[in-house]
DNA sequence: ACTGTACCCTGTAGGC
DNA sequence: TGCCTACAGGGTACAG
């Protein structure tokens, strides 16, 4: 499910529902996830109130009154529902986690194929940690600049897509939203990561194109609520409506939506996933 | 150091 | 109906 606007989406439905509240009773269904949910991991929340809900790349970040951060990350089908009278969604085998709030609300967490993961770690601690510490500049931040992304790229022959999914780069960029910007920058996901820097290292035309083309992606999935594909629902149990809007993704075989192209929208697999472009206009 | 592939796990869709 | 393959928003562990 969730990319950087799904996560955001996500971070802002449980956010008036989780700060302020308190862990009165975790229920955990199994020992893992995608790794070892944390030893004591319910007696080390409950009874802890939550200070604030944050978000870093596709994390969720819980910020508790004791010090404690509980981080969590959705994988590809992790997914948050609220209930107030204890029922969690249609799909009980794969709710592996129930957080009971003092507020009344009760969050299941649902993953089907469980590589999402929670973890415990000290607030000091938190920006060392090995999953956090080299993540990427956030896209919609002020870091990721043109000057940014030529010299990260310099020397690379990664194709722009691999450079754009790599989380060190730039931390909440995936499938979906990768094809997207790249189609809006008209940059070809096959072009070497390297051409966004010229030979001075000065960035290059398509990296000052392509700053923008990211942040305006997701500003406008996060304003539609996100992308829901297969089932994909926000906290309130209302679907995102971003997937009406890919010009490029799934649409393989379909003509180019951008104006004066002829093109067709091809799929290629590049590192055991598909990508979707225009050959015609991005280059 | 970088790059590409296999793999983690479960569910679903489509071809036969 | 069943069986098989390919594929799915995530990321990591290797081998070369």
């Amino acid at each position: 499910m969730p990319e950087l606007p799904e996560v955001e989406i996500v971070r802002r439905g449980l956010e008036p529902l989780l700060v302020g509240a308190r862990f009165e009773r975790v229920e955990q269904r199994r020992p893992d996830l995608r790794f070892p949910l944390p030893r004591g991991f319910q007696k080390r929340l409950e009874g802890r109130s939550v200070r604030g809900l944050a978000r870093r790349g596709k994390y969720l970040l819980a910020h508790l009154c004791d010090d404690n951060v509980l981080v969590m990350h959705l994988g590809m089908t992790g997914r948050f529902t609220v209930s107030h009278n204890h029922r969690g969604g249609g799909d009980p085998r794969h709710d592996h986690v129930v957080f009971h709030m003092s507020s009344g609300a009760s969050l299941t967490y649902n993953d089907p194929r469980r590589f999402g993961f929670m973890l415990l770690i000290g607030e000091r601690a938190l920006d060392r940690h090995p999953l956090i510490k080299d993540l990427g500049v956030e896209p919609l931040g002020n870091e990721l600049t043109a000057a940014y992304l030529a010299r990260r790229a310099r020397g690379k022959t990664v194709s722009l897509k691999g450079f754009l999914a790599d989380q060190r780069i730039v931390a909440g960029l995936g499938n979906i939203y990768i094809s997207e910007a790249l189609f809006r920058a008209a940059l070809s996901p096959n072009r070497r990561a390297a051409s966004l820097a010229k030979a001075n290292g000065a960035p290059s035309e398509r990296a000052e194109r392509l700053v923008p083309a990211i942040r305006a992606v997701l500003q406008d999935a996060i304003a539609a609520g996100g992308s829901t594909l297969r089932d994909y629902r926000k906290a309130d149990g209302e679907l995102g409506e971003f997937q009406h809007s890919f010009a490029v993704y799934g649409r393989e075989g379909k003509p180019c939506v951008r104006a004066g192209c002829r093109g067709i929208v091809r799929r290629s697999v590049q590192g055991g996933r598909s990508t979707f472009f225009c050959p015609t206009c991005q280059r």
